[in-house]
DNA sequence: TAGATTGTTAATCGATTAACAATC
DNA sequence: TAGATTGTTAATCGATTAACAATC
């Protein structure tokens, strides 16, 4: 029963965690990790606790074991494969931005509908027809999708992912897909986002941030 | 005491409702524009009662009255300015996806550090050097930037923007900003929701997206 | 009127935070 | 031990939902 927001805690705990082993640090506590990810010690605590990770009252938690514990619970147990559907501007950009980040959830197949795009590798990802969404996911057993493509596309593309096989899907569409229960779509709406920070500038909130421990 | 959810709720209403206008839709009900956003009828009435615009008992909400008041809610004025900091692919990405695509909401300035990039147009914006940012920023009276730097140059170019009078920032980097109260921070970490989807493809939760009415 | 809808309050739900005993 | 930290429960907080009177 872990949380959606729990979820995306411990990705980002786990990011901070490398930026310190790559600092050398081999043990922190639960409001060093706070103050880094920006939540609440107990927050982290409750986070560590879901996922059955132990820190000790001396030493706090040993980073490398616990980046291996939130990896054990997180990822996939071998390298999951993610199909990207729209290599427009933004979906040629997400390409570039996750070749070669992240092995283990790296971008496996690209699919266009223009001529011109298919059969081409980009940021070292085939491309290919919308209409071999149904080989080529099946064939890569994929799972995770992307859809960078207009809103007006999105639905069906949508349709022809799940059919596939496709569980989980990331969609930058400004369109609500229509998926069936137990298929996971998380939305990212930039512009419903930028909307959001030009009225919070103008209305001069307060932060969405909370203030840094001293 | 309007709540960032309720915000970005809003911005989804609108977009419905200006699709609804291009087919002519002259009125709607709190359940039709609730199965078109996602959220519940109770929800939908509540975000409109926030804003202060009432529906009849007979019409519900009429179409065009409702997108101007959203506007007149969730709009500067006269056109708000926004800088774009970090021309990359995804900087690059987000220029072309926003030209031309809200008249009152565009980008009208981008910064990078390449001098190949500096003093050219791209996707009908001028790029300058981030030395410029100050001077620039005030000189169009910008409040609102997007930050697609990498993570390490990130937190430097937000103290600038800062510095030179932005109060809203979308951040890109995946890294936590610091800044002063008053200030909003809107974080789109792209790493970390493909990590959450990619968990729940595999762990078959539930759907984010609750089931449409019939 | 009857029926469907809105505006608004009360109840519910879930997540976060605060508090504190247990531990080293 | 004393002090800082963890694990865990209880209290709090806020948002959402349900319920219902008022309206046309």
């Amino acid at each position: 029963m872990t949380s959606d927001k729990t979820i995306g805690r411990l990705s980002l705990y786990r990011r901070m965690l490398n930026g310190l082993m790559a600092e050398g640090v081999a043990n922190t506590f639960s409001h060093q990790l706070a103050n880094l990810a920006g939540v609440t010690p107990a927050q982290v605590r409750r986070d560590l606790m879901a996922i059955g990770y132990s820190g000790t009252t001396k030493r706090g938690y040993e980073v490398p074991e616990l980046v291996d514990s939130i990896g054990q619970f997180l990822d996939v147990p071998q390298g999951q494969g993610v199909a990207l559907v729209g290599v427009g501007n933004l979906g040629r950009a997400i390409l570039s931005y996750f070749a070669g980040r992240r092995p283990n959830l790296s971008i496996t197949a690209a699919f266009d509908n223009d001529p011109y795009k298919i059969n081409r590798v980009l940021h070292g990802c085939h491309c290919y027809g919308l209409e071999d969404i149904p080989r080529v996911v099946k064939e890569l057993d994929i799972r995770v999708a992307v859809i960078t493509v207009p809103a007006a596309g999105a639905r069906q593309v949508a349709d022809m992912l799940v059919a596939a096989g496709v569980r989980g899907i990331l969609n930058f569409a400004p369109i609500r897909l229509r998926v069936p229960p137990h298929t996971y779509v998380e939305d990212i709406d930039m512009t419903m986002s930028l909307e959001k920070v030009a009225f919070f500038a103008r209305k001069g909130s307060a932060s969405l941030h909370k203030d840094f421990q001293a």
